[in-house]
DNA sequence: TGTACATCAGTGAACGCGCGTTCACTGATGTAC
DNA sequence: TGTACATCAGTGAACGCGCGTTCACTGATGTAC
């Protein structure tokens, strides 16, 4: 009841702090996530630099609701996936397009999130939780896939070893070990096209990033 | 002839660039490389800040020498791999793991060539060179393999892409695209452990990255 | 071997700049009676 | 509806700091005859 009906000025607060970070995020895309600046914010704005201690404890906690926020964003498009045909779980190569997407749709908002860790800053400890929420889909979707899509080559080790260490999978303990290797090399695999390709390492090269993920895609699915 | 014994001078002049640049590395592991400052790598050196002027022009040669000699050791290190046993071209698995060591043994460098780019920044020229380098070295390896050793799936639209876009296979003509395609798919899903295992992203699952890194070299190798 | 000169490493002062953050304050907006 | 008070957004001045970079200069090291 307390927070039902917000008042404007709690309104307005929202909506204030929603352009900081909006500004903030043209910030990184400029200057990079290290050098951003509350001021240069505040500049921009139109306000005076020590008006954002009003919205913000200080810049730590500007940069941790960017980061809080990128993984939601993440979890929620990925959470949404499927939802829409009333599939669930989603499909795999829905997932990664999903995922190719979103990673798409603001390179630097992936890289805050996949990319180089900002020295000395850590992340909030709600980010796991969310991180967790990611798994669960995927791990969701590798189950309900055909149990004939495995990947290449004698992965018995690696089943071995994720028979024992599975404490991240505890919300799925039907899952089989085939099932975890699975989600865990969709991931790594999208991952590793992702980081590349929104590095630039492609450019150049004359190729279509997105073939080698849909091969990758297909690697995993097919 | 002219650069054949290196002067008392010139030596020193080296001396000290080098250790200039392993104050900077010390700096990037501990604050990153954009916020990198010349003037604390003086301090730390016992020099005055203006004194590194006589070696580096400004900042951003400097952050350029570290681009280049991180991309130098990478290709030297997978060059070297198999060359002592004298086998070459060297083994898929050899050169996996060669990379593997490479990017453990000083994560902050892996990151200055594979992680978020530094915004603002351009990579020097002659990266390409050494990055075309480093291709080379895994599409011969991957000639070499057993032609048994496919990745999964349905590749066909892949391999059809590659053969009309392969300007970076240049000095493979004879190379067949499926070894293109399974470079390609090394290169990244090699990168896709690596960049989410040196970011962090493993931790608190209770998971051993080698092994996962193991079976992602095992789907291209058996 | 000794002297005259050129080269070069390093210094300290100075430039302008932007940063995060604190503080006392003004003025507008909302609340209680 | 009107008045008295509390809440809160935003300001401007100030703090100390470190940055990259230029400049005129000193002193040591090397070179030429």
């Amino acid at each position: 009841m307390a927070d039902r009906a917000p008042t404007p000025r709690e309104r307005y607060r929202q909506q204030v702090r929603a352009e900081v970070k909006e500004r903030a995020w043209e910030q990184i895309a400029g200057v990079g996530a290290s050098a951003l600046s509350l001021n240069a914010i505040a500049k921009q704005m139109g306000l005076s630099g020590p008006a954002l201690y009003r919205y913000f404890a200080n810049r730590d906690e500007l940069i941790t609701e960017l980061v809080r926020d990128a993984y939601r964003s993440l979890a929620d498009t990925l959470l949404a996936t499927g939802s829409a045909e009333g599939t669930h779980p989603a499909d795999l190569g829905e997932l990664a397009h999903a995922l190719r997407r979103w990673a798409l749709a603001d390179p630097h908002r992936y890289f805050l999130v996949y990319g180089t860790p900002v020295p000395g800053y850590h992340a909030p400890e709600d980010t796991v939780v969310t991180a967790s929420e990611i798994m669960s889909v995927l791990l969701d979707a590798c189950v309900a896939a055909a149990p004939g899509a495995e990947p290449t080559g004698p992965a018995a080790g690696l089943d071995a070893h994720l028979a024992h260490h599975r404490p991240w999978a505890a919300g799925h303990p039907g899952a089989h070990p085939a099932d975890l290797r699975r989600a865990l090399a969709f991931w790594s695999r999208l991952h590793g096209v992702l980081s590349l390709e929104l590095a630039g390492h492609f450019t150049g090269m004359d190729l279509d990033p997105e073939q080698l993920f849909a091969a990758e895609v297909a690697s995993l699915t097919s």
